[in-house]
DNA sequence: GTCTATAGATCGATAGAC
DNA sequence: GTCTATCGATCTATAGAC
């Protein structure tokens, strides 16, 4: 576990402002949803959020970064286990990551927002989380872990799967965060490896490893 | 082969600016495309637009129901089969039918635009699609096919993988389609069978069902 | 740090000539 | 069936008082 904040601790404005933007994100997209939608769930006046963010795609750039940075750190925290391990190890930590989030980020890669070039950043830093996927799959295509497919379908797949999987998780309260987890994972996996008996052992590594405390 | 009109056939103004409209949709979403965007990309001017649809979501509601009415029979055309089978033969002529569709459909479901009253029967219709696959999953199960697995679960699994498969496809011209649409269905196939061995039966009896003409 | 007031741009849609 | 002209609403962002 992570050393969370202190939870009884009021939020800042500038975290509810990140929060309720991800949250209507999420329900109308980037493009559908005015800052006066914004301001009104955080109960102040629409002018009020220009004192915490410079544009109204800041507040997004911040959002992109605080789930990006993170994913990238995940899948490449595991360097020196095998492809098959680490992805599953991956999958797992993301599904998690993403439903624990004070934010939502269903919405935040839906428009295609990112070809702002304000956001180029953000986009360079999907796209070497999309190579990293990528690279986990070539690799265990290349160890005999996993059968010959495309490394871009398969990165695909995983992605749709991640963010399709939390769409209608909704509220995080009837959500049992490891059993889904561990569902997505496995699918993954029978759908790459080459060889299914090793689910189970591949499944009981990569466990060992998602639960293990930081990035040291 | 469905019999497909004269190729050589200048199009209609209506269809232009559906297709106008679905590719602009797809690149900025609905909210963030503008009726002059979509004008400019048809060749004429704005106000245009509205001898042919009264209003914006008007095109919207086109574009679904052009692809989820066939979607729906697609997934209800083999109701003989058995589940492995129908479910294969199913995500294969989606894949292919996504990817021949004139219409990029990739921005239709992104924004939460669904949620509008003026959709309520393209809402409808998606939930119905969605349930006749919780049900292949369902029944699959049931038949000691599928291994036990949350369905809502898979299915949100094989929208993502299917929306997401043809995202980055872009040009259709590179595309090996029959090649893209069995490795979805490969990989959603293996990740549910409880048998694996089953794959290449499964895989060849859809086969068979997905060449066949029509739905008779 | 939040407010009122408003600028300046763009939006969807209508009116009416041709 | 497409055009010009334009309405009224809504949008992001700024100015400046408190």
């Amino acid at each position: 576990m992570p050393p969370s904040p202190v939870p009884d601790e009021p939020l800042s404005t500038r975290q509810r402002i990140l929060q309720a933007a991800a949250a209507q994100f999420a329900r109308r997209g980037f493009h559908g949803t005015s800052t006066r939608d914004i301001a009104a769930e955080v109960g102040i006046r629409q002018p009020s959020l220009f004192h915490h963010f410079t544009t109204k795609q800041a507040m997004l750039a911040e959002l992109l970064d605080r789930d990006l940075q993170p994913a990238l750190e995940r899948i490449r925290r595991h360097r020196g286990a095998n492809p098959a391990v680490r992805l599953y190890a991956y999958l797992v930590e993301d599904v998690a990551a993403l439903v624990a989030s004070p934010f939502d980020v269903r919405g935040l890669y839906n428009d295609a927002v990112l070809e702002d070039p304000s956001l180029i950043e953000q986009r360079r830093a999907r796209e070497a989380l999309h190579a990293e996927m990528r690279s986990l799959v070539t690799d265990g295509i290349a160890a005999g872990e996993f059968r010959a497919c495309d490394p871009e379908v398969a990165r695909q797949m995983m992605t749709g799967m991640l963010l399709d999987t939390i769409w209608a998780a909704g509220v995080p309260a009837d959500l049992d965060v490891g059993g889904r987890a561990k569902e997505v994972a496995d699918f993954v996996l029978r759908g790459l490896l080459s060889d299914r008996g090793h689910v189970a052992l591949v499944e009981r590594e990569a466990m060992a490893l998602a639960t293990r405390p930081g990035r040291g």
